[in-house]
DNA sequence: AAAAGTACCTGCGCGC
DNA sequence: TGCGCGCAGGTACTTT
């Protein structure tokens, strides 16, 4: 569910408040939400308990708090995940599955509660490696980012909207794809970021239909549609992301308001905003995909 | 090696 | 009212 700038405005929002934050104690209600946890429940509490939070950063959809320069927590909101920084007299949030309790950097205690419906997010902890290129490794304008990468999020490509990103280089590696236009937009491997909303709109908005085999689009409308989609991920994060219903909040439980602006995405039988022809909804790859079928021909 | 398919979960809204 | 089905913003693993 959450796409990059659902993630971005989460990360934000935690790095507000979290910064130089430390670990006072830890409430694992599911154990499920711990991913690749070899060290078991009590090693992830114990060595994260006590531990300072020294920054937030995200690659794409993936999040890292390193708590040194070697390890860092990991966490990824799946298709339903939540962060939530609360204060302790807050009400309990329903399908609240991991509480960190910190103390802040001005001694205020919060509670970070990390809930998930689906399961499919997590946390985990993990080493921290050297980015092969040796550059800044995600995004962290609090504290810049160093170059070490968690092992479990080296192999995600660079975002959109990383001051590092080869546009040049990724649109090369399109034009050679044989798979769908939407199947390449979406491979984190390639480029990161991008989820079935922001693909949907991204096509919508470079009249791209999402079954074109990328290999017949030339370089130049690849990077186009870069641009383009880079664009759409910048105006969320500028509107807090896309909330539809109760799956996505910001840290405070708030929603986003970037539903407004969309065109394709769950838009399925109202007139398309370029030429009125009704948006459709096809199944394909085990989700939805939304489009004109007059502007986005195949 | 690349590309496609499947598994992992819970809960909601819909039609019957 | 109840039940089964399809659907939901993602990733990792397996298979072809």
């Amino acid at each position: 569910m959450p796409e990059l700038p659902e993630v971005e405005t989460v990360r934000a929002g935690l790095a507000q408040h979290l910064v130089r934050a430390k670990v006072s104690s830890i409430a694992i209600s599911d154990a499920r939400s711990l991913k690749r946890n070899v060290a078991g429940v009590q090693g992830f509490v114990d060595e994260l308990t006590g531990s300072t939070l020294q920054a937030v950063v995200r690659r794409g959809k993936f999040l890292w708090l390193p708590l040194s320069g070697e390890r860092a927590l990991v966490g990824h909101l799946g298709m339903s995940g939540q962060i939530l920084v609360r204060t302790p007299d807050f009400a309990p949030d329903p399908q609240t599955r991991v509480v960190i309790y910190v103390e802040t950097e001005a001694g205020e205690p919060l509670e970070i509660r990390f809930v998930d419906q689906r399961l499919f997010g997590g946390l985990m902890i993990d080493d921290l490696a050297p980015t092969p290129d040796g550059l800044g490794a995600g995004f962290s304008p609090e504290a810049e980012a160093a170059s070490v990468i968690p092992t479990t999020v080296a192999h995600i490509a660079r975002d959109l909207l990383d001051p590092h990103f080869d546009a040049e280089a990724v649109a090369v590696k399109m034009t050679k794809k044989n798979s769908a236009i939407k199947r390449v937009l979406l491979d984190q491997n390639l480029l990161s970021g991008i989820g079935n909303i922001y693909a949907d709109e991204s096509l919508w908005l470079a009249k791209l239909h999402y079954d074109k085999p990328a290999s017949s689009i030339s370089k130049k409308k690849h990077l186009e549609l870069i641009e383009i989609a880079a664009e759409v991920l910048r105006k969320a994060v500028a509107k807090g992301g896309t909330s539809f219903d109760e799956q996505y909040k910001n840290v405070n439980g708030e929603s986003g308001y970037f539903s407004q602006s969309l065109n394709a995405y769950g838009m399925t039988g109202l007139p398309c905003k370029r030429c009125g022809m009704p948006i459709k909804r096809e199944a394909w790859a085990n989700r939805g995909s939304h489009f004109c079928p007059k502007c986005q021909k195949r």
